[in-house]
DNA sequence: CTGTTAGCGCCTTCAC
DNA sequence: GTGAAGGCGCTAACAG
């Protein structure tokens, strides 16, 4: 692979001016610049980005950050992403964490040595602080990082769980049971708070109708069935997601009870699965994608230093209104 | 950020010497040894990988080409690339093409010149000879590439085909029909090659059982509709993908027919969705997990200049049998 | 065992 | 307009 100086010799020049003609900085005299296109044309050359890093330090490199690509929220989101940051000109660095600090860490640690130039993260493992602590711009999405320090896209979670939960009170259904999230996770919490909101003070209501759950279809499944056999007379499920809601589905089923007519379920998040099962499901989406890319925009808008004209977006769920609940 | 001159300031030695206990190379007094560990533990100094690059040639990274992440079979497989990866120290691009062969050419420019050391590659979109054009190593996955230079990881297509008709006939399904993937896509022939080899001398076959689809499942659930349509006495459909089959599905359930009593319904490729959607499907599964584990430990040994027990590794796919075929 | 000195390939003053 | 030279941070001979 040709090299700067080579390209330099062959048009009968310094490197510093096929340093101008590359990068269009300074003055360069139209004939020399032909002479420089052409070797470099000759000689198909490519400038050496590894040495441009090391004296910019700058490598339009960035890491996205995910609990796991496998789960399929995520992958829409990763889709966004990269599709952004190729359009201008970055390249992304994928990283699954597992939801584990130790790994979240030891990752920024080698990516920072590798000078990338920003971190979007998805996670709520680590702490305001530890993220305080990273060297280069942070975006987080969804899982919220407790700080004004760190952008932040995230949804209306707590009002998107009051639409659900009304929207199956008008459809005329009269007892919600509720299968939230993880504990730690803020989204769940909101979720369930949401949830509250609307059936707290309804006669019908009654603790034992939340379910802890961990956003996995099996969990969902299991919490399902037990809840139906503790609650017989439950006629809607808000799932605090759509694997959970699914899972759901799937023990309603095999129990034979109609659905929408004996059961409602509706989920959180509007992944593609949704729309595959029959019935389909109703949801309440986010805007994956687009969650993604506002997220990379910001992201490239701090690594080029200009300013965010608003540290946190908050983008809207959309009810998606299908087969699971009744017209 | 402190440098490795710092560094040797502060323990009193030179760069040389940081250098080597840096990377344990070359003799090192103990005791200076432990001046440099120190000054290195104070100053907090992590070596600047960029740098390194520069003068090694070597970045401990790697590019993951796929079609598309959003496309369930992708994500299993990124998240093998990746924890194999990650296992030994390199990191991961990742990158969507949407199988267009200028995209990925301009990608793997730039990679090229961000010194990335591999490449694993799930694409059809280049000819043998641009592949091996890259400087880099490359293993491609699945679709194969089809020279004898490129190491590859396939699946048993033809064979595995083979085995999902066959089934269906020892089930006692009389009339089965396929729905083909893209015609591009080496795989899909291979498979459609499969159902031929076993239903083509038979006495009710007729090439209008075969119907092309796209691999998605809207195509797959349209095209289920006319053949049903065009064949009212098909009581069984092997469709070339999970997610063909899944729209397949989809529509005999609108039709009324009983799954799997008077159709059976057989997938390709083992995604997750396909235990999600009730009844469960049938599907001849791919390991995907172990073929992106299987092509990084491959590129693995490429790049650190191993010899490569078998330049072409074709796994086998195995049967998964649930619901939609009759026991 | 340790230090000096070239590179790695490019960018960027600073003179001319 | 253009070239010489130093610097980015690290590695790898080559001397001692």
């Amino acid at each position: 692979m040709a090299n700067i100086k080579e390209v330099s010799q062959l048009a009968g020049v310094s490197v510093a001016t096929v340093s101008r003609v590359l990068n269009r900085s300074g003055y360069v005299h139209r004939d020399t610049e032909q002479k420089v296109l052409k070797a470099i044309e000759t000689l198909n050359y490519k400038p050496n980005l590894v040495a441009r890093s090391l004296s910019n330090k700058k490598t339009r490199t960035i890491g996205l950050m995910v609990p796991d690509i496998m789960n399929p929220f995520f992958p829409e989101l990763a889709r966004a992403v990269e599709d952004v940051m190729q359009l201008y000109g970055y390249t992304t660095i994928l990283c699954n964490s597992d939801e584990k600090a130790e790994k979240e860490k030891q990752y920024v640690q080698v990516l920072e040595q590798k000078y990338i130039e920003g971190l979007i993260l998805v996670s709520s493992a680590l702490s305001p602080e530890e993220v305080n602590r990273f060297e280069v711009p942070v975006v987080a999405i969804d899982r919220t990082i407790a700080s004004e320090k760190v952008p932040t896209v995230t949804v209306n979670n707590r009002e998107g769980a009051q639409q659900a939960v009304r929207f199956l009170l008008d459809r005329g259904y009269r007892k919600i049971a509720h299968l939230r999230g993880p504990s730690q996770l803020l989204n769940a919490e909101e979720r369930c708070r949401g949830y509250l909101d609307i059936v707290e003070k309804l006669d019908w209501f009654h603790p034992g109708l939340i379910v802890s759950g961990d956003y996995e279809m099996k969990q969902g499944a299991k919490a399902t069935e037990e809840l139906i056999q503790k609650h017989p007379d439950v006629d809607a499920i808000f799932a605090a997601n759509d694997l959970m809601a699914i899972g759901a589905i799937r023990t309603v089923q095999k129990l034979g009870l109609p659905i929408p007519e004996k059961m409602a379920v509706v989920g959180y998040d509007g992944i593609g699965i949704g729309g595959m099962i029959l019935p389909e499901l109703t949801t309440m989406a986010q805007p994956i994608y687009d969650m993604g890319a506002l997220a990379a925009r910001m992201l490239i808008r701090m690594i080029e230093k200009h300013s965010l004209d608003s540290m946190h977006h908050e983008v809207q769920v959309q009810l998606i209104e299908r087969g699971t609940t009744r017209r």
